[in-house]
RNA sequence: AGGGGCAUAGUUCAAAGGUAGAACAGUGGUCUCCAAAACCAUCGAUGUGGGUUCGAUUCCUACUGCCCCUG
């Protein structure tokens, strides 16, 4: 019998937290996050973080395992996540899945093999190299003579793709192309439902500058600094998070605040939109748009529980 | 009130008596090991009314709006 996995996601903002814990207290649920930044201890107020409080008791995973000096990435989180799947129902209770990374979401749900990567990154560092000495089209070049099938999909320009083709195609002599083709045709190995919650753009957009100025006013800056201090930088995965690149190049006196402020608000809804598009594109998907619920979580919380027992996730 | 300046895309700025460009924003998309990343595509404008002209968004003029100076 295939385990069952709830999903709860949808666009930075939207209000998935609330909801999340709400869902899990009603279907004696625990908490997995689905978040490339919130596994990160030390990094609270740009993560947007769920609070001990706001936690209420549900157990959450994957929040606060790493230092922010170390490394994540889809393969990390797939194990990690697949691990807190299995003790959850061990203890008889519902896994749900609640983050914003799709990507993520996608390789545990479909269980995507990643298996053929070693952690020798020698190649990788050697076709960065060519693609800023000799330039992408280079790159490209070095790509289509071994998968043309990649070029087709994959942009030039687009130079970690690119790379990560021929890498591919160096370590285990078979093209990406096809791989990802027959990677395509997983069935999920769980009983699974895939909630989206949505609400009108310009409602998610205003939410993000709400959250993004009041991100300010708890102390992002302060909380950057620190993480400067602990050996932070710009290049690692950590800093890569949306609201710490920007206040880092601000502490290194490249913008200043007010432009930090900006991107940080304009990259968050390029985010939301990119996210959006992600999930129109996943098949399966329950889409909960909160206007047709009036706004109101007790409403979407038994439209939820309604699917689930139909489903028969939940009795 | 008097004098001057400006009026081009949502915003900031180009250009030109004959098809008005860009950046950013907005919108759509790609994604199978950096994914809060990387990348692709696309919509969209000459304030209003007259005049000169074959032709005006460009030149002239009135109006309207905004800015600066003087009082």
């Amino acid at each position: 019998m295939k385990r069952p996995l709830v999903i709860l996601t949808g666009p930075t903002a939207v209000g998935k937290t609330a909801l999340s814990v709400a869902l899990a207290k009603a279907i004696d649920g625990e908490i997995i996050s689905a978040d490339s930044m919130q596994v990160y201890r030390h990094m609270d107020i740009g993560s947007a973080k769920v609070t001990e409080e706001e936690m209420a008791g549900v157990p959450h995973h994957l929040i606060d395992v790493l230092d922010p000096t170390e490394e994540f990435n889809v393969v990390l989180f797939q194990q990690m996540a697949r691990q807190a799947v299995e003790e959850i129902c061990r203890r008889g209770h519902i896994p749900i899945l609640v983050g914003g990374t799709g990507f993520y979401i996608q390789a545990l749900l479909y269980d995507i093999d990643f298996t053929e990567n070693d952690k020798d990154t020698a190649l990788r560092r050697s076709l960065e190299e060519i693609a800023g000495r000799d330039g992408p089209e280079a790159l490209y070049e070095r790509l289509r003579a071994v998968d043309p099938e990649s070029c087709e999909s994959i942009h030039a320009h687009n130079v970690k793709r690119v790379i990560r083709a021929i890498e591919f195609y160096e370590k285990t002599g078979k093209k990406i192309s096809a791989h990802n083709h027959e990677q395509r045709q997983n069935d999920s190995p769980y009983r699974f439902a895939y909630f989206v919650l949505n609400d009108d753009r310009d409602r998610i957009y205003q939410r993000i500058d709400e959250r993004v100025d009041l991100m300010m006013e708890k102390g992002l800056v302060e909380e950057v600094r620190a993480l400067q201090k602990m050996g932070c930088r710009r290049g690692m995965v950590s800093m890569q998070g949306l609201g710490y690149k920007e206040i880092l190049s601000c502490l290194e006196k490249e913008i200043t605040l007010e432009e930090a402020v900006y991107l940080i608000k304009r990259d968050s809804r390029h985010f939301a939109k990119r996210q959006l598009t992600w999930f129109r594109r996943e098949k399966e998907v329950i889409w909960i748009e909160k206007n047709v619920f009036d706004h109101d979580s007790q409403k979407i919380l038994d439209f939820m529980q309604d699917f689930l027992r139909e489903k028969a996730l939940i009795l």
